[in-house]
DNA sequence: CGGCTATTTGAGAGAAATCAAGGATAGTGG
DNA sequence: CCACTATCCTTGATTTCTCTCAAATAGCCG
């Protein structure tokens, strides 16, 4: 509901946020073992497509104060389901995956978030799902109690952070019928282009995807097996749609045949 | 994100919005065509559980004059997906489905929204799917620039939205835990269990759940074909976990055992 | 009662999961 | 810099489910 903010910003500022990793903040030694920094939201290269654009220069400086920035190795949680939430998280750099487990082990993942993407939402005070780092990643970690403060000082972060919530609204339900109606290949296609779309770089007649997460993830995300997404993988490879320069990156070679993979035109 | 309202209110109620079919608003010859009515807001079944609960009483006169009530014949749309988005709806009484077609025909239901839920996510200004209602459904149609009005008015109208669409978002994230990793029999355990939850009458020994919908919006909800649906709710009726008195309810025999069998312990 | 639609049931095919190796890749330490 | 190991990915063979196709039955409304 409410304003239709154009979100169509994300697609920039990708190729600095990338580089954010290396320019790390300077950490001091009190937090220094648990890579947490105080946040130089100053320079922050996710500043644009985050919540935080809509904080207005005054109140900058205050903001900076209440929140920190952690660097999260591959693997490692940011915070897990049914833990207390004390603290919602903009990612800076990297990549996010936010993952539900059943009793016996059989995971879902229900998103990949990359720079400027908020996680940590909660109901009741608590987590709904795990949220782990596919690679190294620099999230914001901004405590819960501040940022009602911010939200209700600040009519616009409240709009930009609902578009947000929208947003993912309308990932999942994109989600839900990727799970309960598409072929593999619809769904290799469907994730390849949503990812060429968001981050992909293209060049005359090809796109770069770069994957950072592995095929498990892959597969936990697309309700297959690993065994499937290699299929069908080297399927699209052999029909000429696509090469697989390495474990983490695909060229597509024909976007437009992927595109009509993905919504099912044979 | 933001306070956390408990949300548990939802089982009350929902005898009295039943009987809302009965005595539907008086129509006028104006609107008698459309099924358009003003809004009885002062005798809604539904308020308790809406987000018009946040309303005081000096408000609710001018909310009422905005808002008009709307009933909805079984399969009839209340909106449909990339349609512009002008209303924000509440469903009174009945219950609504909210579904998303592939280009062949393939349908995914995202949810069943009943009396107290909101309806019209949009994003950009347009609605996100199809939302048809499933047999006599009444819905209170809020216009998007009235309610931005109140919300900015009213915080804790703002704050009772916003834990709706967390709400969703939860709801979402099981969906997709259930159509990528369960099992048909998991699928309809949980299906079962959830509606019994949300709306099941408990007598001694068994809990009575009625099915609005049809097998066909059932299979489109889980991911699986009708035929599968069926054979599913027989397996689960010779297993004498349940039994199925009529096309549209069925009586939980053994509340435990079917909580079990959703969560895939055997 | 008759016709329409919804649901159930059956038989068979097809597709993805499972089980089982084999190969590639990356990271470690010599 | 290279060998070594652990992990990740691919490929193959087989099994098991679910879908598909087809038909019968049951429920509902006029």
């Amino acid at each position: 509901m409410l304003g239709s903010l154009d979100t169509r910003i994300s697609s920039l500022a990708k190729s600095e946020a990338e580089d954010a990793r290396l320019e790390l903040p300077v950490t001091n030694p009190e937090t220094e073992r648990k890579n947490i920094t105080r946040a130089p939201c100053a320079t922050c290269s996710a500043h644009n497509e985050a919540i935080c654009s809509a904080i207005n220069d005054c109140d900058m400086d205050d903001f900076a104060r209440n929140v920190r920035t952690r660097l999260v190795k591959p693997g490692q949680s940011v915070y897990r389901e049914f833990e207390e939430a004390k603290f919602v998280f903009s990612v800076v750099s990297g990549e996010i995956r936010l993952a539900n487990l059943l009793d016996d082990g059989r995971r879902q993942v229900t998103a990949f978030k990359t720079a400027g993407e908020v996680i940590g939402a909660q109901q009741n005070g608590y987590y709904q799902s795990d949220a782990e780092a596919v690679c190294d990643t620099v999230v914001c970690q901004i405590p819960v109690k501040a940022l009602e403060t911010y939200l209700k000082k600040m009519p616009a972060m409240q709009t930009a952070l609902t578009e947000k919530v929208l947003e993912e609204l309308q990932e999942l339900r994109h989600l839900a019928i990727l799970l309960g109606r598409k072929t593999p290949v619809e769904k290799i296609a469907t994730f390849l282009i949503d990812r060429a779309e968001k981050s992909g770089s293209e060049t005359e007649n090809e796109i770069k995807v770069s994957l950072t997460m592995g095929r498990n993830d892959i597969a936990d995300f697309l309700g297959l097996t690993i065994e499937t997404v290699s299929r069908t993988i080297t399927k699209l490879k052999k029909m000429g749609v696509l090469e697989v320069p390495s474990n983490h990156s695909i060229l597509i070679k024909d976007r437009v045949w992927l595109e009509n993979l993905a919504e099912g035109e044979k």
